[in-house]
RNA sequence: GCGCCCAUAGCUCAGUUGGAUAGAGCGUCUGACUACGAAUCAGAAGGCCGGGGGUUCAAAUCCCUCUGGGCGCACCA
């Protein structure tokens, strides 16, 4: 049981004898013993609410109320309370015996890398699909942002009792993909000495140039002055693969690895696409209406319906994501998560619209809208626009500040708030990268493990370590961020956000450094240090678990 | 015009799902290595939580409204 959980209990107990006496009316109501964490200028490790939360219904002050359930609860032969005081407007607050701190000592050291861990999950099964770029391009920055987020949010689950499994989606079909061939094309022409004029709205970058350069060499002039009808699917197939393997190999730089690749593609060539589309029409949610085919979106709250087959007889790329979605929803998840970027909030209605019409509830589908990354270079906003080839790639990035500062810079914010990246201030400060504070803390750690060993100093088996040597005030600090540290996974996993973690190992990381300066771990004194030593070891577990799930490595040396 | 998101210290952001006197980092100023790693630490200054109303014992947090920004509103992906 949890410590909040035996303080409600113990709460609840007060209560119960206070109503035996006649001193509370009410009946003892778990939902009103609410028990939280104080803010840190409160000197005292809970406080509950109970008191504020009776008042009108007892007609008595909070303050009074809160009296009497202290009088209980001091009364309490089996509290775990070393202190219950009354505060403000009737909160009571509760400090715990430091013994109850220590125990968390002997927990990291069982549990180790599984410290943490809980299993609010129960092993159902979440698919979390992000980044899912065109693969018209190398990945820019803004992805780098998704790619962190769906990995350690995956990883998040992972560690909270969920099977995760990651995926992408390849838009490897339609306009932008033929574009992308025909952009190729013209480049090759160009190369052969055959210039003909680049599409209208093509790709740019150098990128392009260059795959066109790689496909002279392999395949000389073949395709000169060949129109751009003749070959223009086998350019499309090879940018194509180029393209798909560069981002695989982006992610991969980034640290990043999916469980499947879904391609859209195969959604046509398998019939998947027509497939869910008779299901839909089945259904009656697909009418014909000036020659184009429409999905029936605003029976499920969409502003407009949709069209998901053009008037020319191709597919809109809705289509395809219908199948997609339908292809996901019947695999057996309990439930998907999408990463989508803030300009895409407005497909998230007619999405919902496909999962309900398909027959699932909405609760199966949960989109998470990130707000874009704006790339800022030298105070000047850079414009990232593919096409124009004027983008910043993500390994650019990771080649200039190092994977593990890209990964926790983009775990630093909320999700749904605003992400500004100057590149300059990224290299400049690359030190003063907050990822270095945590990182040190760790690498700190390690270095005073290998002092240690080195002076002949064994750690001895944790229960029989003098826990109670531990009295400074830093010492049960540290002990009680440890403690906190499964219930974070358990709430940032339910409300679905990692970045929660950065703001944890920052905060941990602090302590410790407050700590390191002020104490000394190793001293002459067998009985501290093996204590001391104890309690490092968990902070420096309790990090390396967290570094972890978000995705940044925790090194032993810096 | 409509919809979604955002607005908190000079800057960048947290704020435990409604709790107490709102917190960090950076930047600024002052200090700490003959001790386990100074990529560190200690101290100082900095606020009408965008404005107004409401719900509540209690609001940065929930509701309404206004202002200011971002992003959407395709038979493009």
């Amino acid at each position: 049981m949890t410590k909040d959980r035996m303080i409600k209990e113990m709460v609840l107990r007060a209560w119960q004898r206070a109503l035996e006496d006649g001193k509370i009316r009410s009946k003892p109501d778990p939902d009103k013993v609410v028990v939280e964490i104080p803010k840190e200028t409160v000197q005292a490790d809970y406080a509950t609410t109970v008191a504020m939360m009776l008042a009108r219904i007892e007609g008595r002050s909070p303050r009074e109320i809160a009296r009497t359930i202290q009088d209980y609860l001091q009364e309490d032969p089996q509290a775990i309370s070393e202190r219950v005081e009354l505060a403000g407007p009737g909160y009571l607050n509760i400090t715990l015996k430091p013994d109850q701190w220590r125990q968390v000592l002997l927990e990291v050291d069982a549990k180790r890398e599984r410290f943490g861990q809980v299993e609010i999950g129960g092993g159902r099964c979440v698919q979390v699909e992000f980044v899912s770029a065109n693969p018209t391009g190398p990945l820019h920055v803004g992805h780098g942002r998704w790619a962190a987020v769906g990995n350690a949010l995956a990883n998040l689950l992972q560690a909270a009792g969920y099977e995760a499994h990651r995926e992408y989606y390849n838009n490897d079909s339609g306009r932008q993909i033929k574009l992308l061939g025909q952009s190729v094309y013209a480049r090759y022409q160009h190369l052969v000495g055959n210039p003909v004029a680049d599409p209208e709205d093509g790709y740019r970058g150098a990128y392009v140039t260059e795959m066109a350069q790689r496909l002279r060499d392999r395949v000389g002039d073949t395709y000169r002055a060949k129109t751009i009808e003749a070959c223009l699917d086998f350019f499309t197939r090879a940018a194509l693969k180029e393209m798909t393997a560069l981002i695989r190999k982006d992610l991969e730089v980034f640290g990043i690895t999916f469980d499947s690749w879904f391609s859209e593609a195969s959604l046509y060539e398998s019939g998947a696409v027509q497939n869910a589309l008779d299901d839909l029409r089945k259904k009656d949610y697909l009418y014909e209406k000036d020659g184009a085919l429409w999905f029936r979106s605003t029976q499920f709250k969409d502003d407009k319906d949709r069209v998901v087959r053009k008037e020319d007889g191709e597919f809109t790329y809705l289509a395809s994501d219908i199948a997609y979605h339908r292809d996901k929803l019947s695999r057996g998840f309990d439930f998907l998560i999408n990463i989508w970027g803030a300009d895409h909030h407005g497909y998230i209605a007619r999405m919902e619209a496909v999962v309900l019409a398909l027959g699932y509830p909405k609760e199966k589908l949960r989109i998470l809208i990130g707000q874009l990354v704006t790339l800022v270079r030298n105070g000047q906003p850079v414009p990232m626009s593919k096409r124009a080839g004027e983008f910043v790639t993500l390994r650019d990035v990771v080649n200039e500040v190092g994977k593990d500062a890209a990964v926790f810079f983009f775990l630093m914010r909320r999700l749904d708030s605003h992400l500004e990246f100057d590149l300059e201030l990224a290299k400049r400060q690359s030190n003063e990268n907050p990822v270095y504070y945590v990182q040190y803390a760790h690498a700190r750690l390690c270095s005073v493990d290998r002092q240690a060993k080195e002076q002949g100093v064994r750690l001895k088996d944790s229960r029989q370590i003098r826990l109670d040597r531990l009295t400074e005030p830093e010492e049960l600090k540290l002990m009680k961020r440890l403690d906190a540290f499964p219930k974070l996974i358990e709430e940032s996993a339910r409300a679905l956000e990692p970045h929660r973690l950065t703001f944890y190992l920052l905060e941990l990381a602090g302590i410790l450094h407050h700590y390191y300066n002020k104490h000394r771990i190793i001293s002459d004194d067998p009985d501290l240090t093996q204590a001391r030593l104890l309690l490092v070891s968990s902070v420096k577990t309790v990090m390396a678990n967290a570094l972890g799930i978000l995705g940044v490595s925790a090194p032993e040396r810096m």
